[in-house]
DNA sequence: TGTACATCAGTGAACGCGCGTTCACTGATGTAC
DNA sequence: TGTACATCAGTGAACGCGCGTTCACTGATGTAC
């Protein structure tokens, strides 16, 4: 029944976004009167935060399902998965890295799903350090976390930035900014992860 | 009276996000029946343009205020106040960038005020070709809108792909997504500015 | 095998709310003669 | 200077809606003796 719900508030999201989830739609699509929800779901918001603890783990799978190989291949390929990911599930992808639902502030819970996401990124292209990025205070405030993903601190700094990059270019294809531009953005995404694979090294 | 009402969505906006924005709430707290403002707007959507088209505007004037100078520097200055604009206008940020309203199509009254903004990055750093970005497709794809910018077509293609990349960083960061690891994010800022410096051939 | 009881998924009515939008209206201000 | 009329900003009531959440309840299923 959990399953069944979270199952419908996915398609629910998929159509009116992660702002418009309605307890009484998925109550009324699964099949249920609209009280009877609350026996799985205490509110609304811990029902959002099962999406999109659900959404990163989602991304996730499809980031590991990308074979090992070379670095720089292997960036290439977690970043068109990551890109096709975005565009066949959009209101996912912006469930997580669009603008927070109004009012709604992520718990703690969602944080190792985040981490899991970024790791596959950390992994495949923080492992040397990135001279462009080897500032001291910048290593310094990063040492910690680069640690824990077991990558050198310069190169989880140029990898955040990358990443930040590949959702930049993403969300603004999804959200219309380059029509009229660089729409459909194949060709720049393309050599957008050209460049990274070189700013990062991987080459 | 317009001015006023657009004064007060404005704050409402700060305060509720774009999604979050009340006809009534507005006319309540311009001293107005709630009736009285479809004289005004005929319409919610239409009063959500005229906030976006505002905001862009309020974006451009922002970067209209950087002083002209050496490619370099003015693309830095260009990047820092985008980034402060962001941070203190975060709503009016995420209302441009963020994962649009839902239900809501940008109409094209809002293009050129968008284009306006992208002008200013184009301006500064879309001067010469990067090799990077100099691919045929892209370089085809992007001839006719880089000749409206008098930009050449693989410097615009990394321009906007680099701006895709301060948009990125900085929505991750509003978003608190960077908690953890590079929050805040000023060294990882600086350091991406100046690699784009540096990718888009300006030092 | 049969009875008594607890558990628990689901019901249905109700709460109080705010929303976008319409519509017939009032009443002040301005214009024409 | 005075009257008739048009304009137009703002009023107030109402429409129909969907929402999140609570609460006392029914009724089936399972467990204990």
């Amino acid at each position: 029944m959990t399953a069944q719900i979270l199952a419908v508030a996915r398609t629910e999201i998929a159509e009116h976004g992660g702002g418009g989830l309605s307890m009484r739609a998925v109550a009324r699509q699964v099949g249920l009167v609209s009280s009877a929800i609350y026996r799985y779901f205490p509110t609304r918001e811990a029902l959002l935060t099962a999406m999109i603890i659900e959404s990163y783990e989602h991304l996730d799978a499809a980031l590991g399902r990308v074979s090992a190989g070379q670095p720089a291949q292997r960036w290439r390929d977690l970043a068109h998965t990551f890109r096709s990911w975005a565009r066949q599930y959009r209101h996912e992808f912006q469930l997580i890295y669009g603008t927070p639902v109004p009012g709604y502030v992520a718990p703690p819970a969602t944080v190792p799903a985040a981490a899991a996401v970024a790791g596959h990124f950390l992994a495949a292209g923080a492992g040397q350090p990135v001279p462009a990025f080897d500032h001291d205070a910048l290593v310094t405030q990063l040492a910690a976390p680069a640690g824990e993903f077991a990558a050198d601190p310069s190169g989880m700094a140029a990898v955040l930035a990358e990443l930040a990059a590949l959702i930049g270019v993403v969300g603004l294809e999804l959200s219309g900014h380059l029509v009229g531009s660089a729409d459909p953005a194949d060709h720049l995404f393309e050599a957008l992860v050209e460049r990274q694979v070189h700013t990062l090294g991987l080459a």
